[in-house]
Parts: structure tokens; C-alpha cells; sequence
DNA sequence: ATCCCGTGCCGAACTAAATTCGGCCTCTCG
DNA sequence: CGAGAGGCCGAATTTAGTTCGGCACGGGAT
């Protein structure tokens, strides 16, 4: 992990179809060789894949909120189904699982506020292990376009 | 949107990288009619860009928190001073600005817990507009990796 | 019913990119 | 000082992206 992979790894977090040889050029580098680069970055599991990034309004589903979830009991098997189960749903983006007084962040989508109540009745209010939920509306989510690798540490130094 | 391009962008999601010449065959579309499918999902917005996924533990980051943060005073150009600068911060992964008792949650990422402390006594702790913030960390975070679209509202399909 | 036009799709031709591979340079260790 | 490994390069080959002319289908007007 270099200055040049850590300099393929920016772009491509920038814009993930960047050709390889538009990204040789960049790095003034061969295109042979920045295949190879990136390709190590994948076999390192550095780079885990590529996604294309969807308007949600454009999905009509405009509305945002983050429902702050407890279930009980906190058992590994009832936290593991409650994750799976859930991230599967299709009104949700991502969940969060969390140290302290709410064991989940899980963060939901729909088209307006009338079908977020459903799903929450339909999906939260019915099920045993839930203890209890908060809901938040989220006005607006912004991202970091790039995270840059911070210097390994001793012992990553060493392997 | 019919369902040949909501296929698009299912399948583009899943693979930011899959070739145009591989989508058009799973389709069962021409690899010319594909193209200019996908590049009318750009043009209209529904595709905004695509981005490679990072690992942060190889990132060296693998400490992962949510800040619930408030500001005042809770005034437009405060919040989005506060949305800007933090967004841009390399610990920050995303901001959520929120409706609620928590003006903000911000998702952070460091090297391990000293880091994470001693970057919320650098960057939170120190700012005049932070009222106050709760950290909470995050042992995992899972995400759907498909969001499909929702059939249009009445209005929208006026447009 | 028929003609006309717009839309969308197809596939061949062309342009450009990805990939492979042999050779070279450099650095390190014996 | 020589041998070997690693990494990089660039030409050659394979594969993909892109353009464009033409065809088929469907809707609306005559």
C-alpha cells in the first residue's frame, strides 16, 4: 500500500468506471501496470467491489428516517435473524448495530410518510424480539467522496 | 422507467463494473439499445455516478462510531457551515442532519478508540456551535445491496 | 383502411480499452 | 560481483465501447 495504490484508490472511489488507462494517465504510469496494481487491490480485499450510486428521488422514494431499535433479548441468534431479516427489506438502506442504549440504527426509505407508518406497523410494531423503536426523519444525507487509508500500524508493519 | 431499465439498475448496483456487453446479454437486449438505456439512466439523473467499495479495515480504519450532535444556534448558515466543514473531515464517512432532538448524526471512522477520542476533543469538543454530542460505537454496519425503484406516483406520472 | 411519422431496437463497422506476455531494469542477498 | 526476484514497461492481441444506418412497430391523421 504505496502512495500509487493509495492514489487508486482515491480515484476510483471518485468515479469507480474510470478506465485503467485514463487512470495510468492520472498516476503516469503503463497501463499494464496499473492493471496490476489495481487488480492486487482487489485480491487484498482493499477495493470490495463497485456500485453504482441511485438518486432515491429518482426511485420515488424521497422520504428518509433512522429508527433507533432495541430488541430482547440481546442473544447472538435473535441480533444475527434481526440483522439479516432486516437488511433485506426493501424500504431499508443499511443498519447500524451499536454499543449502547439502542442496539440498532436502522435506516429505511419510503415513498412518502403515510408508507413509512405501514412499514414501520407492519414490519416493527409486529415482531416479538423488538422492544421498543424511535423513528427520526432524516432532512438530508451527505457522504465523504473519498476516505484515504491512514499509515499502518506497527504491527501491520510487521506482516 | 419500465423494467428493462429498473433491471439496469438493479444489475449496476450489485456490479458498478459489469460491462456493458455482459448486461446486455443477461437482458436479452442488444448491446447498442443497452448503452443508450444506461446512458439515458445518467442523463436522467436516476444513475448518479458509481463508486468502488472500500474496506476500512484494510483502510486501517476499523473503529466505527455515530455522533449524535446538536448545534445552536440552529440557524440556516450555521447548519450548513456545520454540514460542509464535517462532511469533508477524513474521520467522517457520512452526515445525517436530522429532524428531532439530535440536529445531526455523523458517522466516523479512526484507527482505534484513542483516535476516535482524541478526534472528538479536537474537532467536536473545541466548536462553538456544538451545543453538546453522544458517541456511540458501532460494532457493524450491513447494507442492502439493492434498492430498487418504487412504481410512480400519481403526479410523477403526469409529468 | 392506409399512410406518415416518431420511437426504439438491432447489428455491422469502427474506435478504444483491457489484457497478456516477453524483456528490461533495479534492488537485494549471498 | 553475480544470481534471482520483483516490478515496470510497451507492443501485440483480444475484448469491449460507441456510432450510425436501417428496420419494425404503433399511434394519429387523413
Amino acid at each position: 500500500m504505496d502512495e500509487v495504490d493509495s492514489a487508486i484508490v482515491r480515484h476510483l472511489q471518485m468515479d469507480g468506471r474510470l478506465s485503467n488507462r485514463a487512470l495510468a494517465e492520472k498516476l503516469g504510469i503503463a497501463p499494464s501496470t496499473c492493471l496490476e496494481r489495481t487488480r492486487l487491490l482487489h485480491k487484498r480485499g482493499i477495493i470490495q467491489g463497485y456500485k453504482a450510486q441511485v438518486s432515491l428521488r429518482a426511485l420515488n422514494r424521497p422520504v428518509q428516517a433512522m429508527v433507533s431499535t432495541q430488541i430482547r433479548p440481546l442473544r447472538r441468534d435473535v441480533v444475527a435473524a434481526f440483522e439479516q431479516s432486516v437488511t433485506q427489506l426493501p424500504e431499508v438502506v443499511s443498519v447500524y448495530t451499536m454499543a449502547g442504549s439502542d442496539d440498532f440504527l436502522v435506516h429505511v426509505t419510503a415513498q412518502d410518510i403515510d408508507h413509512l407508518h405501514a412499514f414501520l406497523l407492519d414490519q416493527f410494531t409486529n415482531r416479538r424480539e423488538i422492544a421498543g423503536f424511535r423513528t427520526a426523519i432524516i432532512y438530508q444525507h451527505l457522504t465523504n467522496p473519498v476516505l484515504d487509508p491512514l499509515p499502518p500500524t506497527a504491527e501491520q508493519q510487521r506482516a
